[in-house]
DNA sequence: TTCATATGATACAAAGATGCCTCATACGAT
DNA sequence: ATCGTATGAGGCATCTTTGTATCATATGAA
């Protein structure tokens, strides 16, 4: 019998569907089971076996994906830091997982409890804007809600500059700062 | 017989199958042929007299959301304004156009001459970047791919946020153009 | 009215995806 | 070595979507 701990048997095959699924929809979002299959190296019959269907493998992923943000952003942050530098080091820690996420800006999730976590991400950052505030690194009357949208879309558009290679990934985070807090104009104090 | 000024001998049809499908993919970009014909008011049939298949369909639906931009910003520009006021206006143009297009942003068009007209459109923000540096607005030393991609999400979030009542539609053209030059630091020159 | 054309309804075949099943086999633990 | 389990290959029935064709009808122009 095998350990009490390793709730999955042999993960390999597991994961093996869990990468190709999300190297796979990544470019094609409508790909299909199949080539899902044939792509992890495993039989279409096997990845039944630990996802019932579509739904439910992208269910899985999402909430892949939000664990390990959670966990970067997590070991990342330092608390007693200024939220300016928690903003420049939550960029630094998340940007780079772009490149694994990305398909589920294209992605529905229908599943109640992923939608609920994103949520409460959403809402952590909205925490990390109000402090922004306090801290005079955003203006009041800025609404908060559109602050958090910026920082959601720069985490994307990060990313995807450096994927593209237009943006060096060193930069990125950085970049990704000075255009919230700052703008792109000239700056005042150098 | 029919005027030569009118290609289409009864645009109706076109024109609902066309709607439909803009404002059903908008929301489910998988939605079925036979749900974009009874959302039209019309047979499948019909829809496929019309459209041969999806792809035909989808860059119809690009290519007129390219040519509605395109009208959107030649009007709003006036090209004796500075580079600042211009992309004011072009904010201003294009954001309420999101609405209706922003299904094509999870759509890949695979059509050439379409994706080589958006490239067009980014290139001619391109060099409205350009003026702006020049300007003195934005800084020589950021990248332009940076702001160009910056500029292109602002329309988007700008959209999603009015659209979700987050923000008022009259405030948004003003906060892209301030997130984007000034950034959302509180302003040194009030 | 008459005629051409667009349309709606319907049917049909082909193709693809899905979910489930079976069976022989390879692997790991004991 | 043996046993249990996961796997791969393949088959199979079902369902959906798609593209096409047919035919009767409605509409608009002449």
């Amino acid at each position: 019998m095998r350990s009490a701990l390793s709730p999955s048997p042999r993960p390999t095959a597991r994961d093996a569907i869990v990468d190709a699924a999300i190297r796979l929809w990544s470019r094609n979002p409508g790909a299909t089971f199949s080539e899902v299959a044939l792509n992890a190296g495993v039989g279409r019959a096997t990845l039944h076996r630990h996802f019932r269907n579509r739904d439910d493998l992208l269910t899985v992923l999402a909430e892949i994906c939000i664990e390990e943000t959670n966990e970067a952003v997590a070991a990342a942050i330092d608390r007693s830091a200024s939220a300016s530098r928690q903003l420049q080091r939550m960029f630094e820690a998340v940007i780079p997982l772009g490149d694994r996420y990305s398909f589920l800006y294209r992605a529905d999730i229908g599943d109640e409890h992923t939608t609920a976590e994103y949520r409460q991400q959403l809402d952590r950052v909205g925490t990390l804007v109000g402090e922004l505030k306090a801290e005079g690194a955003v203006a009041a009357d800025v609404p908060t809600a559109w602050v958090v949208a910026q920082i959601d879309q720069l985490i994307w558009t990060a990313w995807n500059e450096v994927a593209s290679g237009r943006v060096a990934a060193a930069d990125a985070a950085h970049l990704a700062a000075r255009t919230l807090l700052h703008g792109l104009g000239k700056e005042e104090q150098p």
